[in-house]
DNA sequence: CCCTGATTCGC
DNA sequence: GCGAATCAGG
């Protein structure tokens, strides 16, 4: 790809997609694609995409709880929000440890436990779609180094109009 | 206060 | 069709 460039592609898409489907926020998608969180949930909704449609429809599709054991994307979103509060009023208390990140440990679907990193190892063309497979803490959906680029506070730079 | 997602609206 | 702006809720 030269010069040129795609908004969205194929690959971009599919991307949005798995990412989508995983159980991944739209910030998260954002994060990672490297598009706007505004540009990922319209796309999305450009295609039908949407996880409850109207609000209405939503509000009352929550409050469902499955004990069946099964198990479906994982959502630690909860623990999300205590981490960038942590980042945003600078409090020391985040458990951020290293950020190494081994390619090594990469596995697929499958092969994913409850304490290896999901983040999603998507190349342009998702032949080896795999994920990181490294040692991630109970509760946690990525390892420390995937978590902070997950959660870079890039959010926070708003642009002043008026 | 912050976040989230979804729609609306201008380009 | 795209994304920012805006809306609506937690």
């Amino acid at each position: 790809m030269p010069v040129l460039s795609p908004t969205w592609t194929n690959e971009r898409i599919e991307l949005l997609k798995q990412h989508f489907e995983a159980g991944l926020s739209c910030r998260e998608i954002a994060a990672d694609i490297g598009v706007s969180r505004n540009a990922v949930i319209g796309k999305l909704s450009r295609l039908n995409l949407t996880r409850g449609r109207s609000l209405d429809e939503r509000r009352l599709q929550d409050r469902n709880q499955d004990r069946t054991g099964a198990p479906r994307a994982q959502r630690a979103v909860p623990r999300l929000q205590f981490e960038m509060l942590a980042t945003i009023y600078g409090e020391a208390d985040a458990p951020v440890a290293t950020g190494s990140i081994d390619e090594a440990n990469r596995c697929s679907l499958m092969e994913l436990g409850e304490n290896r990193c999901r983040w999603p190892i998507s190349t342009p063309g998702a032949e080896d779609f795999c994920f990181c497979g490294n040692v991630a803490h109970d509760g946690q959906p990525y390892c420390a180094g995937h978590s902070r680029l997950a959660y870079k506070p890039n959010s926070r730079a708003r642009v002043m109009r008026g």
